[in-house]
DNA sequence: AACACGATGATTTTT
DNA sequence: TCATCGTGTT
């Protein structure tokens, strides 16, 4: 049992902490500098209201943004309070708008078998609806259409305002597209991810008998991260709040609101988060207490101070100083690379050598960059020195295209109408249905005012005009497969079995296995994959206990029953990551590389901020834009603050961009830290007598190999200069010897034949199958 | 209907 | 550089 102690929830706070931890009334904000102890403060709160306040656990509600800060937030609050929290709402802000507007679906005239679109779907629908617009596609590309609307979207601005307000041509298109975007999406019963949050305002601003029944459940408001809040996430977290101002009935008191946040880690602007959000938090709610949180927990005062500087050049910056009481620790070293190899060199070896002084493991070490394509280099090098490492981010699992064709199969089975999943399917695998056949259907759609789906049964019948009979035939024999599989569904089948018959009877699977393209294998080995996340997901459903407080009505729990496929696909579809952060404790430990931006709400001991130039970090396109340098100046502050014990800072002076060598300024970020932080450890090559290029001899040359080899000649020397030097390093090969090739992955050599230029090896990748390669040219293997 | 080729253009991305 | 997209060919 948990008595939850009220005092031994307040043990080892400090002031600010406890201050944030014990106050009671009035809207609350928490400035929570990075590694201040946030995450401690909000779960403390938490227990502490369920421990000395009496707060029945189900009348919190606490909104983060990630599934992982959702996962970790209750379960540290269940170390405090126990089983208790299952009763709470911990959720993301999507999720929680998911079971609010399936519970009350029909009041909006949807199904709660909604689909949820990402990004990718929407934009496929936006697509089409501007191709049946007419827009040229160069003048309004879909992406971009889409991030209108997103926008438009995030300021709660829905599509006949949109219309109304449009002042020219650009924002009329937009409107236009907008109007029909939201017409198809209602007839495909679906909602994109903007919607999940802008129809849960609107059903609580409309109905105030369902605001009510939230209002009575939710005395506790807790949201994490809240500068990264969009400006309908805040009027949503308002509405759940409330006025108190009803009247009769209605009158329930405010909820008690409780914000953390850090405006100088607000990083995601770009996708409408507003810091004014925090910022005007005081404004917003007049009552308003502040609490500040300086102290720093995780990081040495060199590193806390280098990021104070950073940060200070912000402008209209409440001023924060982070400090510690663990003293200055190491000075932060510099370096300077020739180029992004010699860069990636110097990371490696640093790392080799912290793990052989036994100062740190694989594990503890972080390595930061910019943009994902600069993850490239680093893992070439890592490969080559068989350094362990993983990359974080990039493309996700849900977002690989076997995935999502396996998924849209699913999806179609739970919500026939779903046009875009429909659609998607419809001739994969090749089934004779083409792009002619399926505009017919559109056609028909389209004329007739019916949905596609219903379309599709009418070609069947012969009711679609200008259709041949052959694709007519196709077009039966999909109807009936989709039919029969979901008949499936209908008699209870489990996810897996549904999974597993849709790879099966739409021979997806057998294409996938007859195909000698290796990419296929691994296709094939993420499918079992996500049959294997389906099994698990039947027969551990992991719905926690409802427990609605005593007095209130009984609620729901998630909306859809456990281990349905209803629920899978909800899972699918709000869980994004597949693909995880290494654990500290994964066996032996292997570096983490990852984005600026997936960084943030990490901490290693050992962290490397790479690519510091002016054009990669800051961003190009954020050179000349002040409050876009001001947002890669937080960047850089959320990046060095990761860090513990060591921070290294470094750059190359050329780096190619698109094949191009680049020659590019030190980032303006370095200047700014005070130079006593710094312990440069190279600062660049000498001016007065540059690297010769030197000739290339056989794979002698080991430690600084890359590293001294000089890319100061003309643009084609440096390419031909790095690719010779590849060549001999990586493609001399015997048996025996093990290889990792770009496309193919890992192998190892069964034979090799020939001389000289035509000598070709035959490598075994494994599932990936048995290939025989030519070593000639720039051969995308490395040697290992 | 399916494939092959050249033009194109390319941050960051919790959901 | 490299993946995606639209166009043209078989």
């Amino acid at each position: 049992m948990h008595p939850a102690d009220p005092a031994a929830l307040l043990e080892g706070l400090n002031d600010q902490q406890r201050r944030a931890v014990e106050h009671t009334g009035s809207p609350l904000l928490v400035v929570a500098g990075a590694g201040s102890g946030k995450t401690r403060v909000l779960t403390r709160r938490i227990a502490y209201l369920l421990g000395a306040r009496q707060v029945h656990p189900g009348q919190v509600l606490a909104i983060t943004f990630t599934n992982k800060a959702a996962a970790e937030m209750k379960e540290r609050v269940a170390e405090l309070v126990g089983r208790r929290a299952n009763a709470m709402w911990v959720s993301t802000f999507h999720s929680m708008c998911v079971r609010v507007l399936r519970r009350e679906a029909k009041t909006l005239g949807m199904t709660s078998s909604f689909s949820i679109y990402d990004s990718d779907d929407s934009k496929r629908l936006i697509t089409l609806v501007a191709r049946d617009l007419d827009l040229d596609p160069k003048r309004y590309a879909a992406r971009s259409l889409a991030v209108h609307i997103s926008n438009l979207k995030n300021e709660l601005v829905d599509a006949e305002t949109a219309a109304g307000n449009a002042t020219n041509d650009l924002e009329r298109r937009v409107a236009e597209v907008y109007v029909e975007y939201q017409r198809r999406l209602r007839e495909a019963n679906a909602m994109d991810f903007d919607d999940l949050i802008m129809r849960t305002v609107e059903l609580l601003q409309t109905f105030p008998d369902v605001a009510e029944y939230y209002h009575r459940r939710f005395r506790h408001v807790l949201v994490d991260e809240y500068q990264d809040t969009n400006h309908a996430q805040y009027t949503l977290v308002r509405e759940l709040v409330g006025t108190g101002r009803g009247t009769g009935e209605h009158a329930v008191p405010p909820a008690e609101l409780c914000v953390v946040g850090d405006a100088d880690q607000s990083i995601y602007a770009f996708r409408g988060a507003t810091i004014r959000n925090i910022v005007e938090f005081e404004r917003d709610y007049p009552q308003a207490t502040t609490v500040l949180l300086e102290q720093n927990y995780r990081s040495t005062q060199n590193i806390l101070t280098a990021a104070n500087a950073v940060i200070s050049r912000n402008p209209d910056r409440r001023d924060k100083r982070l400090w510690t009481a663990m003293g200055d620790g190491e000075k932060i070293v510099a370096y300077v690379g020739d180029n992004e190899h010699d860069e990636a060199n110097f990371v490696a070896g640093e790392i080799d050598r912290l793990v052989d002084a036994g100062i740190a493991n694989n594990s503890d070490v972080a390595v930061f960059y910019r943009t994902n394509n600069q993850s490239r280099v680093f893992e070439e090098i890592f490969i080559r020195l068989g350094l362990p490492y993983k990359v974080v981010g990039g493309v996700r699992f849900y977002e690989r295209r076997e995935i999502r064709d396996a998924v849209a199969y699913l999806r179609v089975l739970a919500n026939p109408e779903d046009t875009v999943s429909l659609r998607r399917i419809l001739n994969v695998p090749k089934r004779g249905i083409g792009e002619r056949a399926e505009a017919c259907v559109a056609m028909h759609a389209e004329r007739e005012r019916v949905s596609f789906n219903t379309a599709l049964r009418a070609a069947t019948e012969g009711r679609v005009a200008m259709l041949n009979p052959r694709s007519q035939r196709a077009i039966a024999g999909f109807v009936e497969l989709v039919d029969g599989l979901r008949r499936f569904v209908d008699d209870g089948q489990d996810v897996a079995e549904v999974l597993d018959a849709v790879l099966e009877q739409t021979g997806y699977r057998a294409e996938l296995e007859a195909s000698d393209d290796p990419q296929d294998a691994s296709r094939l080995e993420n499918l079992t994959e996500l049959i294997t996340v389906a099994r698990e997901f039947t027969e551990l459903p992991d719905a926690p206990e409802d427990d609605a407080p005593e007095g209130s009505a009984p609620i729901e729990t998630t909306g859809p029953a456990a281990g349905t496929l209803a629920a899978f696909l909800e899972r699918v579809s709000l869980v994004a990551d597949a693909d995880q952060v290494p654990d500290e404790d994964d066996t032996g430990g292997v570096v983490t590389l990852m984005t600026l931006h997936t960084a943030k709400g990490l901490e290693y001991p050992v962290v490397f901020s790479t690519g510091w130039e002016d054009g990669v970090f800051p961003h190009m396109r954020a050179l000349s834009d002040p409050v876009e340098l001001a947002e890669e100046r937080r960047l850089a502050y959320v990046g060095i603050t990761r860090a513990r014990e060591r921070l290294y800072l470094s750059r190359a002076v050329v780096r190619s961009a698109w094949g191009q060598p680049m020659t590019n300024p030190a980032s303006r970020f370095f200047d700014e830290i005070p130079a006593d932080l710094l312990d440069w450890r190279r600062l660049g090559p000498e001016r007065s007598s540059p690297v010769r290029a030197t000739t290339f001899g056989s794979g002698s040359g080991g430690g600084g190999g890359g590293a001294s080899r000089s890319t100061f000649g003309s643009r084609g020397t440096r390419s031909q200069a790095t690719r010779g030097w590849q060549e001999t390093a990586a493609l001399t090969l015997e048996v025996g010897d093990r290889v990792n090739h770009d496309k193919y992955g890992l192998g190892r050599v069964v034979a090799t034949d020939g001389q000289g230029p035509r000598t070709t090896a035959t490598i075994d990748f494994g599932t990936a199958g048995t290939i025989r390669l030519m070593l000639i040219g720039s051969v995308p293997m490395v040697k290992l």
